[in-house]
DNA sequence: ATGTTTAGTTGTACCATGCAACTATTATAT
DNA sequence: ATATAATAGTTGCATGGTACAACTAAACAT
């Protein structure tokens, strides 16, 4: 801990009112998409890193299988995604996204780019820049301590932020 | 616009999977401290801010009323705040926090700093101030965006962050 | 005085989530 | 080989946080 007190209760306060705002903007974010955006973040791994199955989704956004489980049903029953019996694994279904499914991925980042565009429009590039690094930094930060938390102390464990 | 369209996608990523995180640490927080992020957040700005009113409450939080009136409920029934009415208008009742929830404040407060301690230990001093500082200054980004939004285009409006 | 705004409550609905119980399939151990 | 475990996935149920709409009561405006 080489961390100022300080400053650690500066970061405390100013996640939990971020986390806040974030949660208030679902709604809004919705409205203006027509994605949520678990939807999107799933499509997104999808689309990048080709047909995956709903455990490795689980896995890579830490949820539980049962929610992975029925945000894929949801991205399938509207078109976004196809599955497809895994041939080595009869439990397995691997899913890809379909080209519906790819053009409303292309269509909510530009989305999703224009806002941030505008919202950061007074904003330096360099200030931009910097705060991306930081916040990738404190996402593998937080990746990081909880895979170490999952090893020792069973499920659960982390909470990377204000709740 | 003056930001690098490379950063901006970069800095749309980064937030969605800092929400993402966010969300799944609600559970394993309210798990560690035994109180949820809202009453959290609202203990914390009555305390500071002295006796509010339910409406003063949600427009802080850009929350629903509704939502801060269930909030409040919560914290009413839990003990940690009291409330009394209006001399001023009979309408309003102002909520004040009680020692009991003063108490949980404090305590849950240095859970969270030693959470933040313990997870930015490998920042350095530096870092960890720069990440504050840019964070602040994005959290009041997004208060101004939205308030603007508002005065525009009716309610609702912005969406700081990735759904 | 009467109509309008405001503070707050309550009913209802929605989404994201987890846990537990279950099925179907695959892997392991003896 | 067969019985026992482990794994992938689905579904039922519960919870939390949220909004919107309909309502009550009080205050304000004219």
């Amino acid at each position: 801990m080489n961390n100022d007190i300080d400053v650690l209760h500066r970061i405390e306060h100013e996640m939990a009112i971020f986390i806040r705002r974030a949660e208030a903007a679902r709604i809004a974010y919705f409205n203006a998409t027509g994605l949520d955006r678990s939807t999107y973040l799933l499509l997104t791994h999808l689309y990048d890193n080709g047909p995956l199955s709903i455990k490795a989704l689980a896995d890579t956004f830490q949820l539980d299988i049962s929610t992975a489980s029925r945000q894929t049903a949801s991205l399938e029953s509207k078109g976004y995604v196809e599955r497809t019996a895994s041939p080595k694994d009869a439990r397995v279904s691997l899913l890809q996204v379909t080209s519906s499914g790819s053009g409303q991925l292309l269509r909510v980042r530009s989305i999703r780019q224009s806002f941030y565009t505008e919202l950061m429009q007074e904003w330096t590039l360099e200030e931009t820049a910097n705060f991306c690094d930081l916040l990738q930094k404190f996402n593998q930060t937080v990746e990081n301590y909880s895979k170490s938390n999952k090893n020792n102390c069973g499920k659960g464990g982390s909470s990377p932020d204000g709740q």
